[in-house]
Parts: structure tokens; C-alpha cells; sequence
DNA sequence: CGGGAGCTTGATGGACCTCAATCCCTGTGG
DNA sequence: CCACAGGGATTGAGGTCCATCAAGCTCCCG
């Protein structure tokens, strides 16, 4: 892997052939990083939005309120992720975006979007692309929580997790950090934390994957696969620039 | 409203002001109609790709179908939706694409995203609002199947259908045709088919809405959005070329 | 008039929730 | 170094929402 101290570039990199221009200008556009503690909202439901985040460090949390005091999460962005994009066409954020653990960010405005939109037109399409893979995520999610059952889903769910650290390296063989609580899952997959407890005490009897301290280990990616029927979304390499007249 | 036979444009009305010269390119886009026939089948899960559609008339569904034999229903695109955006970026469709009933659609390829993005670079942002719509969609789907009770959440599907359909002059007031079965609803809900009766049922008894022989009333829109906690998704109508250099 | 698709209703069971108590771990202050 | 507090994990008991199975119904269409 040609290394970029940068886990956007990085992730970035797997996905598309980037110009040198190109690059310079998404190195252009995560100045200023900054320091977001634990626990600190970044982005609230109904406020203003046409701000996003690249999240360069730590693990965020993105989720809706509802009006009876639960929530749910829609996703929990990591290094590389890109935070936000649809609040900077909407007028009002649609979710909160929250810190799980402390975090560094770096902030996209809609003026920086557009420059990257007219300048730079093959970056319109990475994010596009980028986009579309948001949503293929999010549609697996929505799949799991309608037709799923409680334990198939935590198998998805982490399958997933395990997937996307390792695209931006930070999980090592069948084996990641994760700081969420069982209350966070449970607010994903729509499960009480209760639940999600016995669920990952049923998941480590059956000797499939433990969660502990912080900790996940797969103990047997083939059959926890075969549980979750879980298949690697669409992570294909595309070369756009052959297929187009830019 | 100034109208236009073509419920894409009529749609992309409100949302963004668009000058003649790209009207032109987007009616350009939309040529040779192609009529697809009740129950027939046009994307499929896994299957190749990079092939995306503007519905003109008719219902669809785009569905997920898992390993038990179910289906998770995506979304039902109406006439002025546009299908397979995610397909034209991933190699692979992540969904299969049905006519409910006869429909009309025109076909969008790769290359003409492509000429979009690149000769009228202020459509490329049309394009991201309008994803970015369609994940807020799909993330209200995500809280309502994993937070809301059966009775909420079929409540709050039947009042965003409303709202969908008014958009595109589909809808009269309070009063809409609905060829979907329970069945449908059920498989979009995350229910049974058999349960889906009971909760419309409960929702007649409470007169709140009717709908039979594929007709929906909405007796009391307040109620029913109350039961429903439900808020309009940002509608803002953007005025893009005021922000932008283009 | 027969058949099929979809709707309706009842009975039963199971998956998951809620409440509640206990335990564990870590950080903090005396 | 210990006591304590608090967030989180764990476990049990009981209840509810919704699924499943099954039967009958209605309506439409050939």
C-alpha cells in the first residue's frame, strides 16, 4: 500500500486512480484538523447544516432521535469516513453526529464542494461514488433490521465493522478494537442492550466471535459468514478515467 | 407550476432552478420510453450494473431478497424517481427493480451520467441533492423499522407515500390510488403480511385512514401524523446558482 | 363457475422487551 | 492504598408484540 499518513487518501486510493492534482487538492481540503472530545456533538438533527467532516482519527456515532426518547444509529463513522455529505445539500441536518471516542476531524463547507465540483470533475464522480456506497450500507443495514433475526444481524453487523477497518487498516487478522458499548449496538440494530448481550453471549458459546474489553475476536469468519449471510459489498476498484472523456 | 409533461422535470422544478439549456439536456436524456409490463423484473440483485432508469408512469419496487427467502423492500419509486443510481457507480446492481405495474421508463447509461457531470457540472450537484434526498428517505425507513412500533411506523409510511406522490401531482388532497398489497407494505415494514391487516385495520377503527381496493384516505392527517411523529424531509427548494461560481 | 390472488380473522407460540438486581471494572479522591 | 462512585455488563423473571399456521372470505377474470 503506498502509505498517506492520510486514512481518507488511503481508502480513497483503493477505490479510484487519483491524479496528483487531484490528491493535492483532497489534501487541500483537511487543513486545520481538529480535536474532538469524547462524548461532544458536532452536528445536530434539525440545526443548520451545510457543513460536513472527514474524520481523520477516533470513532464517531451518527443516529435520529425519535419523539419517545430512543435512537437510532445510523452509522459509526471511522478514519476515512466522510461525514455529513447529505446535510451539505440539505438545508438542515437530518441526523446528530456524535463523538464516541475522542476524535480529530477535519470540515468540508459547501464552498469547498463546489470548488472540488468545478475544478476537479472526477472527484464529483468519486463522490458519487462514495455516496452510493454509503447508501449500499445503509440499505444492507435497513435489510437486517427488517427481515433479520437478532443474532444474525450482530453477525452482519460485525462482519461489517471487521470489513470496513480493514480497508483503512486498523484491524489486524480477524481481530479489531472497538470502543462501542452494548447500549451503541443495541441503538444500531434496533435491539435493547440487553438483547444485544445475549446475543453476543449466545455468539460466544457457539465459539463464532467474543467481544470483550473493547475487543472483538473472530473466532470463525467462515461460519459466522454462513450465519449472517454476509456477502463484502461492492468494494470495486473502478477505473474511471479509462471510461471517460475528462 | 409551470408544467411539463415530464414528472423528472416537474420534480426537479422544485427543488433547484434550472436554466433552458440543461432542461433541454435532461429531456434529451429522457427519450425512447420504454414500456415495462406488470411483475416483470428490469435490474437484478447482483447482476451487472451501470444502468439506471427515470421512471415516467407506474409503480416499481426495488427490493433486497435474503438467504430465507425474503424480501426487504428499498423503496417504491413512482413516476419522477430515479432508479439505480447506486448500480451506475457499482459495478454490480446491490438490488433487484419490479414493476408493480405497467410502467414507462427511460433508460440513463454510464456515459450519459458522464456527459452530464462533465457539460453541465451545476446537474452534477442536482444529482447529489438528489441522492442526498433519497439516503434521508432511506435513513427515516432505517429509524421507523428499527425504532417505531408496527402501528407508528405503517402510519408514517402511508403519510410519506402521500407526500411523495403530492410532489409529482399524484395525490389529491388527502386522497391517493396505492396499488401496493399488504404484502408489499409488509415486506418495506419489516412485517408480516397478516400483521400489516391487523394494523390497518386498527387504523380504520380509529379513523385515521381507509385504504381499500387500492385507494387511501387519510381521514385525519393531524392524528395520523401525531401517532406517526412525522416530519416533512427537507424540501428546501435550493438556489444553488446564487451560491456558486458555476 | 372455477381458480387464484389477496384480504380477513382466530389461535398459538416465540422472539425480544422491560424491569430489576447484581456484578465488574475503571477512574477518582481522600 | 483503599473506599467509593458510576458506567457498563450480566442474569433472571415476566410480559408483549408480532410471527406463524390455518381456515374462510371476497373479488376479479377467464
Amino acid at each position: 500500500m503506498r502509505s498517506d499518513e492520510n486514512p481518507f487518501l488511503r481508502k480513497l486510493d483503493k477505490l479510484v486512480e487519483l491524479s496528483e492534482a487531484e490528491k493535492a487538492f483532497l489534501r487541500s481540503l483537511q487543513v486545520k484538523p481538529m480535536k474532538v472530545e469524547r462524548g461532544r456533538e458536532i452536528l445536530r438533527e434539525g440545526e443548520n447544516g451545510n457543513v460536513s467532516y472527514i474524520l481523520q482519527s477516533g470513532w464517531s456515532c451518527s443516529y435520529k432521535s425519535l419523539a419517545n426518547g430512543e435512537r437510532q444509529v445510523i452509522a459509526f463513522p471511522i478514519a476515512g469516513d466522510w461525514v455529513g455529505l447529505r446535510s451539505l445539500f440539505l438545508e438542515t441536518s437530518d441526523h446528530t453526529f456524535k463523538a464516541v471516542t475522542d476524535m480529530e476531524v477535519t470540515r468540508v463547507d459547501m464552498p469547498g464542494m463546489q470548488r472540488m465540483l468545478s475544478e476537479f470533475p472526477l472527484l464529483g464522480t468519486v463522490v458519487l461514488l462514495i455516496v452510493a456506497r454509503e447508501e449500499a450500507l445503509l440499505i444492507e443495514h435497513l435489510a437486517s433490521i427488517g427481515r433479520r433475526s437478532a443474532i444474525e444481524r450482530t453477525a452482519h453487523y460485525i462482519l461489517e465493522l471487521f470489513d470496513r477497518l480493514r480497508v483503512v487498516g486498523l484491524s489486524h487478522i480477524e481481530n479489531f478494537h472497538c470502543p462501542l458499548t452494548q447500549a451503541h449496538l443495541g441503538d444500531a440494530l434496533g435491539l435493547s442492550s440487553v438483547h444485544v448481550n445475549r446475543v453476543l453471549h449466545e455468539l460466544r458459546t457457539r465459539n463464532l466471535v467474543t467481544m470483550r474489553n473493547h475487543n472483538v475476536s473472530i473466532h470463525d469468519v467462515g461460519a459466522l459468514r454462513e450465519l449472517a449471510t454476509y456477502h463484502v459489498v461492492a468494494s470495486v476498484r473502478l477505473s474511471l478515467r479509462q471510461r471517460t472523456s475528462f
